[in-house]
DNA sequence: TCTTATATTGCAAAGGTTTGCGGAAATGTT
DNA sequence: AACATTTCCGCAAACCTTTGCAATATAAGA
C-alpha cells in the first residue's frame, strides 16, 4: 500500500510544509524555482491530483454543473446535452445529468440533488407539469445561477435561452402561404408549455393575416403515439388536409408513421412541414421540409449565457435564437 | 445574510454540541427523543442538507458515477445513458457524463476527471481508437470499479455488459438464409472495435455454413455519411445486391438515405436488414426488419452489474444480452 | 450509602486543501 | 555598519462532517 498522493505526504517526503507544496503546484510567485521543480517532479511521480472535494470544501466553488431535462433520450435534448458537455469541459466544468420524466415532483427532487451536490449552476428544461417556480426561486436566491432552455418559464425574471418560438410559427405560416396550401392541420405538443402556445399563436395569427380563406385545424399530442393516432383520424376525414404542420420531432415521427400506415405519398397526397433538428426529415423520402432547431446551437449559446451569468451576475436575460427554413421535398 | 445551514450553526443555536446534532439527524440510538425532535425541527426549518463534499471527505465514499461514451447524441448511447440515470437514482447515485468523441486522448482525460471527482465507479464504452488499457488498469487497481458496455475490450479480465454480438451476426445470417437472399452486401462500423469483428464473423461464418453459394460482400464505414457513400457505390453496380445488412443505426441511416436518393423501393428493388433499437426502422416505409439492441435494456443490466461489482468486489464478468428479430416489411 | 449499569452528551481528531499573516534569511542601499 | 527590501517559507485556522472515546448524569441494585 503506497502512500496516497496528498499535499501532506509530498510535504513530508520533501521535508517542507504543506503550504509550500500547495503554492509550488499553483506556481505561486512566493516559491523559488528550485522548490517548485522538486515539488512538481515528486507530484508527477506520485500521480498527484488535488482532492476535488477538499478543494470545494475550502473554496466553496465546485466545478460541476447540473442539467435537468424531462428526458435525455429525446430528439432534441441529447444533442443539447452533448453540446453543453463539450463547451463545459472547455471551461473546466463537468456535467451531472438528471431526468425529471415530465414529473414535477421528480424535478423538485433533482433540484435538491443539485443543491446537495453544491453545483456551480443549473440548466433546466421545465416539465410540462411545472406550475410552481418557488423552489427555483429559492435556489436562485441562494446564489446558484439557473439557465432555462427550450421549455422556459413565462415570467421575464429568469435567464432563458430559447428559440424565437413565435417567429417559428410565423415562418411556418409564411411558408404555407407561399406554397398556397389552403387546408392545414397543425399538430402541437403539450399545451401547457410556453413554446407550444407561442408557436401556435405565431402560426395561427400570421396565417389568418396572410390569407383569410385558409382553413386551419389544430390539435395537441403528448407523445409520438398520440401524434400518430391524431394524424390517423385526420387522414380518415373525407376532406383530408393538404398540409400537416408538426411542431416537433416527436410529433413529426408520429405523423410520418401514420402517413406511412395509410400508404399515402408525400407530397402528392399530402404535404408535411415540421420544426426539427433535421435528422428525421433527412431519413424520410422525400426529405421533409423543416424549420431548423438545433440542440447543438442552443447548447453552445446556453453555455455562453451561463458563463456570462456566472461572471457578471446577471439574473434576467432572454437569449433568442433565430431559425431558418430548410427546404426538402415534402411540400 | 441568514446563517448557513450547517451542523455547527444548528448546534450553536440549540446550545448543544455538533456531534449530538449529527447523531440526532441520523437517528442514532444514543440520542434522546427529546433532543432528536428539537434538532430535526430546527434542521427542517433551516432547510439543512449535509454538505456532500464534507461527507465525502470524511467517509471517502462518493455517490457519483462517471459515464464515458464516445458521444451521447447517438442512436444508442442516449437511451443507455437515460436508463442508467434512472436506475442509478434509485440507488442514490448521480451521473456525471463525459464524451470522448472517439478520441483516445480525450478518453484518458475523462478518466482523469473521474478520478479527480472521486467517483464511486465508471461506465465506459471504448472509443474505436483505444489501444492501451493501462490507464483503465491503474484506475481499476486503485479500487474504482469499471463496467464496460457495448464497446468493450477483448480481454476477459474486465467487467463487461454487451450484446451477444456473434449471435447477432448468426441471427442475421439465418434470417438471410431463410429469406433466400443470395447476393448480400454487409456494411459494418469501425473495424477496430470488437463488436464489429464479432458481428462480422458471426454473419459471414454462419452464412457460408448455411448456404455455400451465397455471395457476400462486406465493407466498413465510420459514419452515416460514409455509409451513404458506400451504399451509393454498391447500388450503382450493374448487379445490385438483393439485400443490404446494416450493423448499426448509424450505418442504417446512411443506407436508407442512399436508397432514397436512388429512388429504389424496399423491398421490391432491394431488401434491408439492420441491427437497431427499432426507432429508425419504425419511421421507415416499409418498417425495416431489424435485430433488436435496446439501450434501455443494456442500461438496466449495466447498472445491476455495477451494483454487484460494488457489493461483491467482482473484477471480471461478462454479462451477455440475447437479442431477437423484429420483423418489418423490408425483406 | 456506595457501587454498578445505563442513558445522554461532548471532546477532539481526522479527512485534504487554501490562504492571511508573520518570520527568517538573503540581498540591496546609504 | 545599520537599516530597508525582497525573497522564500511555515504556522495555523477554516471549510463541514463523522466517529471513537471519555465524561457526566441518572437510575438501579445491594
Amino acid at each position: 500500500m503506497n502512500t496516497k498522493a496528498t499535499l501532506k505526504n509530498i510535504a513530508n517526503i520533501l521535508g517542507i510544509s504543506i503550504s509550500t507544496v500547495s503554492r509550488a503546484l499553483k506556481d505561486h510567485p512566493d516559491i523559488s524555482q528550485e522548490t517548485k521543480k522538486k515539488v512538481r517532479e515528486l507530484a508527477d511521480l506520485m500521480d498527484y491530483e488535488p482532492n476535488a472535494f477538499a478543494v470545494y470544501l475550502r473554496t466553496n466553488e465546485s466545478k460541476v454543473i447540473g442539467m435537468i431535462v424531462p428526458e435525455i433520450s429525446n430528439y432534441f435534448y441529447h444533442s443539447f446535452v452533448a453540446a453543453v458537455e463539450q463547451e463545459a469541459r472547455k471551461k473546466g466544468y463537468s456535467l451531472i445529468i438528471l431526468q425529471s420524466a415530465n414529473d414535477a415532483a421528480l424535478e423538485e427532487a433533482n433540484l435538491k440533488l443539485c443543491k446537495l451536490n453544491r453545483v456551480a449552476g443549473i440548466f433546466v428544461a421545465l416539465t410540462s407539469e411545472t406550475r410552481d417556480m418557488a423552489t427555483f426561486d429559492r435556489i436562485k436566491s441562494s446564489g446558484i445561477p439557473i439557465v432555462f432552455f427550450d421549455k422556459v418559464p413565462d415570467e421575464s425574471n429568469y435567464v432563458k435561452v430559447c428559440l424565437a418560438d413565435r417567429e417559428v410559427g410565423k415562418l411556418a405560416a409564411r411558408t404555407i402561404h407561399e406554397k398556397k396550401k389552403k387546408r392545414v392541420f397543425a399538430l402541437f405538443g403539450n399545451p401547457n408549455i410556453s413554446i407550444t402556445r407561442k408557436r401556435k399563436q405565431g402560426l395561427v395569427d400570421e396565417l389568418k393575416k396572410l390569407s383569410p380563406f385558409v382553413e386551419i385545424a389544430t390539435s395537441t399530442a403528448n407523445s409520438t403515439d398520440e401524434a400518430m393516432q391524431s394524424t390517423l383520424e385526420i387522414l380518415d376525414n373525407p376532406t383530408r388536409p393538404e398540409l400537416i404542420f408538426c411542431m416537433s420531432d416527436e410529433i413529426l415521427t408520429g405523423t410520418i408513421m401514420a402517413i406511412n400506415k395509410k400508404g399515402l405519398k408525400i407530397p402528392t397526397d399530402i404535404s408535411v412541414l415540421a420544426v426539427s433538428n433535421g435528422f428525421i426529415p433527412k431519413i424520410c423520402n422525400p426529405v421533409i421540409t423543416y424549420i431548423e432547431t438545433s440542440g447543438t446551437v442552443l447548447g453552445k449559446r446556453a453555455m455562453k449565457t451561463f458563463m456570462e451569468v456566472l461572471e457578471k451576475g446577471i439574473t434576467k436575460k432572454m437569449d433568442v435564437i433565430e431559425s431558418r427554413l430548410v427546404e426538402g421535398g415534402s411540400i
